[in-house]
RNA sequence: CGGGAUGUGGCGCAGGUUGGUAGCGCGUCCGCUUUGGGAGCGGAAGGUCGCAGGUUCAAAUCCUGUCAUCCCGACCA
């Protein structure tokens, strides 16, 4: 990415423009296609559709995590971008592209150029100019609105592209999923009001249900953080599936969260009448909550129950790094039994990034005893100093509780330390990790996990960026009001290898005859001259009746890799001209059986269909497939 | 950034401990045969064994360094 001058360069800067008009439909030929199948899966790749669209030649790796459309691959992209192109153009929204090398300075005024760290690809022009290769597109859609509007009358107003994003994940993996380089369109909403910006909101999300939908992508909508982008609440679209990177809970009564999102039912708080007072005991070699529990068990045992990790409270340190370059220590206190989800709490203090606290950050803060951290020495409030360390608390921690914790000398902990009585937090804070059976905190039941794959993210962002930009317009009064704005985004390559995902077998792929490269895979087999011609013949029909016809036309290959290869490419019907026409049928079958909904183990059944008629059903069968 | 693994024709791999003319399968090319489930026979092209040093008469193999890729974790609209 340097040149022989040491300039910095990247290979996909001019990112690319593709016209909806690359869906140029043709008639097929394996004779000539430009792909190559590979019997063997690729050595690095692991999920299916990381290992089938390679192997399919869909794709190919070009670096690590930026990858090649190649023909068939670019169809069905082409496919699914129709269909956000269609549902987009239902709600108003007006298709524009950005470049994909931008300039430093509006990422600069947002604070975006520092804040999204080194997942940005940066670069330098010649004259030693920085630029980054956008990895979303807010503050340039700002803009262009800025300059081109300024009454409340040109609202509201909603823009989208569908354009190649970056970002220097420090580990992209499972192909497509998650890459370096990858497509998304991001459409961005621009109302005058709050009112404005929530209908904006709700239209973008019925349009992204009627999107998956079409698209044949089992979803999920669950509430989300907003972390670096900002804004005030945001929904994620999740497919479930266990290779899925996100992880998600619901409730049997209908709530859905992102891990990072879900909040604690706050218990009540509990009288501390009964309570005995605080009292600090000896616990020898404790350093850890399983050893603290076995002594307190063994030395100060309950009447009524065994002490649990459920009785302490732990007291973890982190360090918060802030975007004003504030290196904070904080200590987070969470039930015994349960541990600090760094992405919780991550998503928690969002912008600030946080990271666990090493040597150098316990010998600034001599008070914390390893293993021995207690209220005792934590938080402004509890302390009453300033430069106390600030101390955060679970939830669940109210007042009343009673806890087992530190009491910030080595070999002790303090007992019967009643929250509210004894000890107070400088506030609370989601940090703790979630578990099954968790309530739900709307009422709805225990909460399950599951995990699911990020393929769109809706975000009600508000004025953060209108505000940092200047975009105003006058409202009916002649006064300048900000601007209110949302952005929407579908991970629109990442949606192809969703699909893939979800569509194949053992033998390859087998996609929804929405998105699949071509309709019908038409087959010849043998090396009888008749049969050649009556497919060709049959080809050229179902071509002139709109039918996409990829046809096996290869002279000299056996039938088993002509079948092989049908199956590896997945196209929804797969049409056999061979020995049958002998006795003038061909065979029709589905890639996945005659219950489309699942792909089924084994071969599908084949029909046969007489030549003659073969045209008009396998036309009127893809029809049906492609209905919705 | 931590842990693990791997770099050998286009692809998938063996060889390495014991240093001695670089191998197998698939794919590709030519010829003949074959044609309903990844064909057979014969022939051919294609590799400075990731890179750089070192040891040695001799290094894919041993030593040092380095780069890269993949997996797990951290990280990640």
């Amino acid at each position: 990415m340097v040149d022989q001058d040491g300039r910095a360069r990247h290979p996909a800067a001019s990112g690319g423009a593709w016209p909806a008009s690359r869906l140029a439909l043709m008639l097929l030929r394996m004779s000539t296609l430009f792909v190559r199948t590979l019997r063997e899966d690729p050595a690095d790749a692991e999920v299916p559709s990381h290992r089938l669209l390679v192997r399919a030649g869909y794709i190919r790796r070009a670096a690590p995590g930026v990858y090649s459309w190649l023909p068939l691959g670019l169809r069905v992209l082409a496919k699914v971008e129709r269909v956000v192109r269609e549902e987009m153009a239902a709600i108003d929204a007006q298709e524009v592209h950005f470049p994909a090398l931008l300039p430093r300075e509006p990422y600069e005024a947002t604070g975006r150029w520092t804040e999204y760290g080194p997942n940005l690809f940066r670069l330098k022009d010649r004259k030693d100019a920085d630029y980054l290769l956008a990895p979303t597109h807010e503050e340039m859609f700002t803009l262009l609105v800025k300059d081109l509007y300024s009454s409340y009358k040109d609202l509201p107003l909603a823009l989208y592209q569908i354009q190649t994003k970056y970002r220097d994940e420090a580990r992209p993996r499972a192909g497509l999923l998650r890459g370096r380089e990858f497509i998304m369109k991001d459409a961005y909403s621009f109302d005058v009001d709050d009112a404005g910006l929530e209908r904006a909101y709700q239209r973008q999300r019925e349009a992204y249900q009627r999107i998956f939908t079409r698209l044949g992508i089992d979803f999920v909508i669950v509430s989300a953080t907003s972390g670096a982008m900002g804004g005030s609440h945001s929904e994620e679209f999740l497919m479930p599936t266990a290779i899925g990177e996100d992880t998600f809970v619901r409730s049997a009564g209908g709530y859905a969260a992102n891990v990072e999102a879900v909040t604690t039912p706050v218990p009540d708080a509990l009288p501390v009448d009964d309570a005995p007072a605080a009292h600090v005991e000896d616990t020898p070699d404790t350093p850890t909550i399983d050893t603290l529990v076995a002594v307190a068990n063994e030395r100060f045992p309950r009447p009524d129950r065994a002490w649990s990790a459920a009785d302490t409270l732990k007291n973890v340190v982190v360090v918060l790094d802030h975007p004003d370059g504030e290196h904070e220590v904080v200590v987070v206190g969470v039930p015994g039994d349960r541990d600090v989800d760094l992405k919780r709490l991550e998503a928690a203090v969002a912008p600030a990034a946080v990271s666990a606290a090493g040597d150098a950050d316990f010998a600034t803060r001599p008070e914390l005893v390893k293993g021995y951290i207690g209220p005792g020495v934590l938080g402004r409030t509890n302390t009453g100093r300033e430069d106390a360390v600030r101390y955060l608390l679970d939830p669940r921690v109210v007042a009343g509780t009673r806890w087992i914790t530190g009491a910030d000398a080595p070999g002790k902990h303090v007992f019967d330390l009643v929250a509210g009585r004894d000890f107070v937090g400088d506030g609370t804070i989601e940090a703790a990790t979630v578990r099954a059976g968790d309530p739900a905190p709307d009422g709805s039941g225990p909460l399950e996990l599951a995990r699911g794959i990020e393929i769109g993210h809706i975000f009600a962002l508000g004025r953060k960026y209108a505000e940092s930009l200047g975009l105003k317009v006058l409202n009916e009064n002649g006064k300048a009001v900000t601007v209110t704005m949302g952005s929407y985004g579908i991970g629109v390559s990442r949606a192809v290898a969703a699909l893939a995902e979800t569509n194949h077998d053992e033998a390859g792929l087998a996609w929804p005859a929405q998105v699949a490269p071509v309709h019908v895979h038409l087959v010849a087999t043998g090396k009888d001259p008749a049969v050649f011609a009556a497919c060709e013949e049959l080809a050229a029909d179902l071509d002139g009746r709109g039918v996409e016809v990829l046809v096996d036309d290869r002279p000299k290959v056996s039938p088993g890799v002509k079948f092989a290869d049908a199956e590896l490419l997945g196209a929804p019907v797969v049409v056999v001209v061979g020995r049958g026409l002998a006795e003038g049928v061909v065979e029709v079958r589905l890639r996945r059986g005659a219950d489309a909904a699942v792909p089924q183990e084994g071969r599908p059944e084949a029909v046969q269909v007489p030549v003659g008629e073969a045209a008009g059903h396998v036309a009127e069968l893809v029809a049906g497939l492609l209905a919705p």
